[in-house]
DNA sequence: GAAATTTCTTAATCTACATTAATGGAAAGG
DNA sequence: CCTTTCCATTAATGTAGATTAAGAAATTTC
């Protein structure tokens, strides 16, 4: 499958579109390649666009004041990121995005995004539910942080991730699930032994 | 302000709306009083409406397996509130949503919000901007939480909802920014010595 | 394919916050 | 109005997870 038909496959699970509207939505959309490491966008610029991932793997995280990076979310294909703060109210972006593998991903511009929507009304029904279902992953994630211990937090991410577990080296893991890699480590030590 | 304009108001801050609109708008929502300590949602229910408080305060709250709450967002007039994961997915809630003040909502169910959004399509749109702007919200709480110390997150907390600071016992805040009343006596305690 | 860099693991020590317990004060409810 | 329940505070003790350090393994780079 394409790149761009893995978009508009995305899209057509909650509606369907004729040609012209796919032609439409592709015009809307740039491709950009983002090398590991390499960053979509900085805390403190204006974030201007999300990014859909084609392949590869993106990230967003916050820096603390000590230095010390935080994962909130991971972009590996067919996930969208963005940091929705800085692009919907035009303020600094507090997050980081980098590509945590070589990543292909199309990329779409506030201002593109109207004009599109513009023209292909019915594409504000899709950005709804993307947005409800974004909103939805980050609550779970955020009431898995507050009422569950770093053990189940690992458990459950494996539950639920298992590509990215083969997939990402362990330290984003850890920053993910919010303990430091040592302790990650302690934790699958324990877990290999309760196993025996 | 009654009640409806309110909620008519609050959507005409992103569309404008004809007179038959705003009946039509009106028709879909039911009108609830919810006292303080009763239930708008349990966890284990599907939930099945959004609610968009007119005046009181309402919480929602997951709870973990040692009983203990925690919450995840207040609603006080002018908020919409609900359990996304559950209204979307349509799964048991984890969430329990209750009245902390005697609370006034008017509520939409899903049904009725797809009714809706069939004959009154630029609604998608109002729809899509909140769910960014709850998912932002949620977001940056998500941030907040990984990222700072408690004495942050209090302090970021008053900054952010001075009236609710006001209006809300403590240990309803302790339990927002996850930590113990005890503690959070502690953290004010540690303020106040310093101020002086 | 050797050197450099990054990642993973183990272990000792430390700390932010939890737990428990006890007291006084404020609401709530009949 | 009195009683009951809830709420805030302080203080002693306990613990999940952080920090520091250091060596082993894996990966990247030239």
């Amino acid at each position: 499958m394409s790149g761009h038909s893995l978009l508009i496959a995305s899209i057509e699970k909650h509606l369907s579109l004729n040609t012209q509207e796919q032609h439409r939505i592709l015009l809307a959309f740039t491709t950009q390649y983002i090398k590991k490491k390499e960053f979509f966008l900085r805390a403190g610029e204006v974030c201007k666009q999300v990014a859909f991932v084609l392949n590869g793997c993106m990230r967003s995280y916050a820096v603390d004041e000590q230095g010390f990076e935080h994962n909130l979310q991971f972009a590996p294909e067919g996930w969208w990121i963005t940091d929705m703060n800085s692009i919907i109210h035009g303020t600094a972006a507090r997050l980081n995005i980098d590509a945590i593998e070589d990543t292909q991903a199309l990329l779409l511009s506030r201002d593109q995004q109207e004009g599109l929507l513009k023209e292909v009304p019915k594409l504000e029904r899709f950005f709804r539910i993307i947005s409800e279902k974004s909103m939805a992953g980050s609550h779970k994630r955020l009431i898995d942080q507050v009422s569950v211990n770093a053990q189940t937090r690992y458990l459950n991410f494996c539950d639920q991730y298992p590509g990215l577990i083969q997939r990402l080296p362990q330290k984003q893991i850890a920053s993910y699930i919010g303990v430091t890699p040592e302790f990650l480590s302690k934790i699958k030590a324990e877990l290999l032994r309760r196993k025996d």
